[in-house]
DNA sequence: CTGAAAGCGCTTACAG
DNA sequence: CTGAAAGCGCTTACAG
């Protein structure tokens, strides 16, 4: 009697016992196929017969257990996330991502992290994979990108959508984010402040977001005219440290390079250090750009201007594509639009200095 | 034949259809009954009948299902988390670490973000619990304070574990993090560098870990013969926001607190912005203490210093223990050992201005 | 449009 | 120490 929500929560749970299929189809002076029926909404049920069948379900508060579901159907209400992703914060937009998807199915999100290195990576996407009898998997960069993954993922018929830099499969089961034109929004940045002598912090060679990251800054340079010196690149591995590394060597290159695009934010924070290190303002002396538009980016000072993707978002549309393919319903499919990323001016670039 | 890990995989799948429990009865020569006391350790099984029988299901590589098992025993093998924490790096680490315990005792783990202000909370965490049948609960502060949460859990005799930062139940259901002590340890750690006029950000009066915090913060400062003026302290919201603004209004007061602590990473990262704003440095004018030790303390130019809980430990033994639980294995229950957390002194904290 | 029977792959009393 | 039967709560062909 204290709150509402609570004495339904009771009135729910009333009988002690959960209503079952069996339960409905009695009251309701049908068979419990025809229960069935109504719950997979099938169209062959008499429109009477279900709107009564519906009216005890709500009543009972009845929901089929998922479970004794999963059983018959040999797949169950969980949506798995594989992710070797080391940024927290891109793991857990994309959680929240996939569940404001997921609630509203009446599915749940089972978390799987691993790593590329793994020997035991393929068994266990396997084990995971069988034993869950998943309702379908997303896979998050640079994971998606592994074909020995796919095949495993096909190999048990499990539904799948990719979260990747580029197309690498067929449109229904991909999210493609385009980094290279957020990276050639950086490269025009740069270059319309004046910038000639841009350096890069790349990505490691396993990751296809850094290949596409590079293609598109080297694509954006190109139309100013301008071009990267592969003397100004320095090969990071998405990790500060990485980051500051390669900033120290680059920023002790003669000339020095008037401007930094990093290839993620961790990274670009190393060359705030760097730069810090080497009696350098920003962006008085050097500009930096960085990509990810970490939660980071706007506590750093200055502020860090970065290549924003809608990590959200994406994955949100990653979970209704997942749940169109698996209803069949192309158009929903087909209605699910594009993601682009976007460049954040912040404080970190300026002109070019005199 | 490319890989051995592969080509195991691929026996494994051998028969194209997987081995059941009736396989593996068939070829043992016994009935499923005896097949089932071996997957569930079972010590009535005469040994040379088990060890045939684990035999086989080895040689099949069987792995009994669990959705079946979880229909007959009315139980799944999942584990839920549910946070309502807004910082990314704890929700990481935490899934971390229980995943750490949960991989080898065959359970996953699904996660469940929440809000204590939706008035929807207890219908979800009932639907939560009860449609998955989930193994055991973990629950993040703040919801993991919230007794309302906790009926439901108990209503559903679902077992759960609590992280929080004071006893708030029985040990078998609590991981205490005392974060007082952490706080005492600031505390002490300022005193000894000679602070006096030391001010803190306190946090949101909901959080139970803020009253703890504050509590031993003012109990270190006790132990120096200082005391915490009430005209210096600041309520905070635990977000970056309130800290800067936080950190202006002490900054504003005369005489100037020569000390902050923050209750939380982010509110100290939201003082080094008024600080630099007030053209204070850190820590020649003002030091710096914060609590989480969040991955940003140290890319923060200078370092923060911050208490450090271990958060993927913590919820490594908060798994254990609900597994122990589960087991009735009282002799692990009481090996789960304590955690404390402890202060990591970097650069934004150091001896009294002159 | 609707139902009776069998089955999904396990476990649980109950006997023996 | 071991087994035959019933049951967990659903769905799936197959008829009608």
């Amino acid at each position: 009697m204290s709150e509402s929500g609570g004495s339904e929560r009771r009135a729910a749970n009333g009988g002690r016992r959960r209503a079952t299929i069996n339960d409905i189809a009695r009251m309701a002076g049908v068979s419990k196929k025809t229960v069935s029926r109504v719950i997979n909404q099938s169209p062959f049920v008499k429109v009477e017969t279900r709107d009564a069948i519906n009216a005890i379900i709500k009543e009972l508060g009845y929901r089929p257990d998922p479970t004794a579901r999963g059983l018959a159907l040999r797949r169950s209400f969980l949506v798995g996330l594989i992710y070797n992703q080391p940024n927290p914060q891109y793991v857990v937009q994309s959680q929240q991502g996939i569940l404001s998807a997921t609630r509203a199915a009446g599915l749940e999100l089972v978390v799987h992290p691993c790593h590329r290195a793994d020997p035991d990576l393929l068994d266990q996407v396997q084990n995971f994979v069988e034993q869950l009898k998943l309702f379908g998997v997303i896979l998050t960069p640079s994971v998606s990108e592994d074909e020995t993954v796919i095949d495993i993922l096909r190999e048990y018929e499990c539904p799948y959508v990719r979260v990747a830099s580029v197309q690498l499969d067929e449109p229904e089961r991909m999210i493609v984010t385009h980094d290279s034109l957020g990276a050639a929004e950086a490269a025009r940045h740069l270059t319309s402040l004046g910038h000639e002598r841009v350096a890069l912090i790349s990505g490691p060679r396993t990751f296809r977001s850094a290949h596409e990251r590079r293609q598109g800054f080297e694509a954006g340079l190109g139309e100013a005219g301008a071009r990267l010196d592969p003397d100004y690149v320095a090969e990071g591995a998405y990790t500060y440290d990485s980051g500051v590394e390669c900033a120290r060597r680059l920023l002790a290159l003669s000339p020095r390079p008037t401007a930094i695009f990093a290839l993620n934010d961790e990274m670009a924070i190393g060359a705030y250090t760097a730069a810090r290190e080497a009696g350098l303002s920003v962006p008085g002396d050097l500009s930096i750009v960085g990509f990810d538009d970490s939660p980071m980016a706007e506590r750093l000072w200055p502020q860090l201007s970065s290549v924003r993707l809608p990590i959200r978002d994406m994955y949100r549309l990653a979970a209704d594509k997942l749940i169109a393919v698996a209803r069949g319903d192309k158009d929903a499919v087909a209605a699910i639009p594009a993601v682009r990323p976007s460049l954040v001016e912040r404080a970190s670039s300026g002109p070019l200095p005199r």
